[in-house]
DNA sequence: CTGAAAGCGCTTACAG
DNA sequence: CTGAAAGCGCTTACAG
């Protein structure tokens, strides 16, 4: 039995500290790196450890020290290439904290999200990084709040009175939007999709400031699917009908794949004849045709803000909340180009 | 601050089974769902750690019996799309068991993932799913052996003697050789990159029988550069010179990718003029255009595999290495054409 | 700088 | 079915 064995060799501070003739006390301050102990005891210590294979047993010290190393990062969606790049930079700063990151997926749904904070806190997690799944409420806060767990809101935000990490979904859509304005475009729809959260709000009323700023209409906003193949089919929402436009800003990367593909299979030449901008830059923009141009919201650096704003949060519990909202870039490819004129009828592009 | 509230708040089962006037022992029966505890019994103290709100602390529970519901997860490379569906199979199947995923990024070096092997264990994690570092030795396998530490492999495998899952690279490679095959094609390469690891090995090894097979040549194994702007400026080798083809097998979606708008900007027309065949068949593949043609490997069903491998090897120590080898399944689409004779000059394909 | 003792919150035999 | 006791491997005051 693999359990038995595992217990019968474990070598313990105990078993150290005899070895190197010292008491278990200081063995621990060895290891725990205090200045208290002698150099020389220290690397009889040290030489001990290492002569008996010792295993530092973090379940012992945290039941006795109340904290794990431990964090616990709920994500609603791990197959979305912008929640990896997250978790990238999350795991980055948490790794070189000597810490550990415990990862769920909440699936966007609440009531199991409420099971996995249980959870998070079964195991001792030191504080959590939260993405909310749509419609969460503020009690959910409050309740981490009445169990002192720290917490960070990352990428959409429930309550002001915590921590959050995230995006300038305001100025990202205004840069899109001038862009296309200055670019000629005046009928520019916003192609939403997905559950409805504060970081899709903020876009939405991101994309009516910024248009009516510019004296344009912004009632058009759409809702495609959410399936990147039903994406395609959705296309000609936006070629004819009350929804029809010169230029669509995309609500993410995948929407812009998705209505690249089917305005092509439209007979319609993007980057032509027809703008596109997408959102996020994490899609691999570079290698499409026609370039994507897009807004970076460097989800990674995200990642690695709100880590740290958790970190500074277990260090200075008594802190008020801080928000870190990170500044959004256009990045100008081929996608996005001159409006063509009112009489130049879209499906003679093809070349 | 934060650290002694939660700390004196902390209702214990002592708490528990004082107000229930039922033992400790009764108490912890009742959590571990025990049969052995009456009905009544149960539900009393049930009622009371919903009233005192009382919350489990696995750090104890381990300490006592020695397993965590913890399991470690090393990943070579987050941001790689493939593995995030990986993760998102493994986590689905680890959760469902009640047990949680650390997560940590060896960024594919084999000193980083030492270091992180040493940590999990600290942690106590009841065991490992690993797809291993390029260049990892059996020495880590025998260590963890040591440590009696169960572990499965997953994707890139390192020893015969612990469990694996993985991919039917030889099979995937043998229906892209002979699609092609029966398409005309003589003269097809395979466009590899990356670090050199068993899934790699498998890969050019089953791309060479394959070719044998149908009687064709298989020197053209070209190497293409990691990023993919770089695969983008990589496309003339297939066009051009000693390497040049009329078909390309990809290392993965990513050079598939890159190769596309590659060629495309060499105004090569894929699916017409020359074919392109991707392998893993989760980049966005019905958005691309044309569609792309590639060789299915399912990393989320083998991301389930290897954690039902790694739960059933807890379960049972004691039965031999186990091999979960996945087949593959070649996805048809437009990449991929019928060859259009010799005398054909690639470079007036562009409609 | 070091040692002896208590205790973190559970689980596990062992009696009853 | 339940209770009293020991112990998992650490850390933490408290003396010296």
């Amino acid at each position: 039995m693999t359990l038995d064995q595992r217990k019968k060799n474990r070598v313990t501070l105990l078993d150290v500290a005899r070895h190197a003739g010292v008491s278990r006390a200081t063995a621990s301050l060895v290891i725990r790196k205090s200045p208290l102990v002698g150099a020389d005891t220290r690397a009889r210590v040290e030489a001990s450890m290492e002569e008996l294979g010792y295993v530092y047993n973090m379940g012992a010290a945290r039941l006795r020290a109340d904290r794990s190393l431990t964090i616990g990062v709920v994500i609603p969606n791990l197959t979305n290439p912008f929640f990896a790049e997250l978790l990238a930079g999350i795991e980055t700063v948490i790794d070189a904290a000597g810490m550990v990151v415990i990862l769920v997926n909440s699936g966007d749904q609440v009531g199991r999200q409420d099971m996995l904070m249980t959870r998070m806190r079964e195991h001792g997690v030191d504080g959590i990084i939260l993405c909310p799944a749509a419609g969460t409420g503020e009690g959910l806060l409050e309740r981490l709040g009445e169990w002192h767990l720290p917490l960070v809101q990352v990428l959409r935000r429930v309550s002001d009175q915590v921590d959050y990490a995230g995006v300038d979904y305001a100025q990202g859509m205004r840069q899109a939007v001038d862009h296309l304005s200055e670019l000629g475009h005046r009928e520019i729809a916003f192609a939403v999709h997905g559950p409805v959260h504060s970081a899709y709000e903020e876009r939405v009323e991101g994309f009516r400031q910024a248009m009516q700023a510019k004296g344009l209409g912004a009632e058009k906003v759409v809702r495609v699917p959410h399936q990147i193949s039903a994406i395609v089919d959705a296309a000609h929402l936006f070629s004819e009908g009350p929804t029809a436009s010169t230029a669509v800003i995309c609500f993410n990367d995948v929407v812009a794949l998705g209505l690249s593909a089917g305005l092509y299979d439209l007979g319609i030449q993007v980057g032509r004849d027809f703008s596109l901008i997408g959102f996020d830059d994490v899609a691999d923009a570079d290698a499409m045709r026609p370039r994507l141009t897009s807004v970076s919201t460097f989800p990674e650096a995200i990642g690695e803000g709100a880590a740290n704003l958790l970190l500074d949060r277990l260090a200075h519990p008594e802190i008020g909340p801080r928000k870190l909202v990170k500044a959004t870039k256009l990045q100008i490819r081929q996608s996005s180009a001159p409006w063509r004129g009112g009489d130049h009828d879209l499906r003679t592009a093809r070349g």
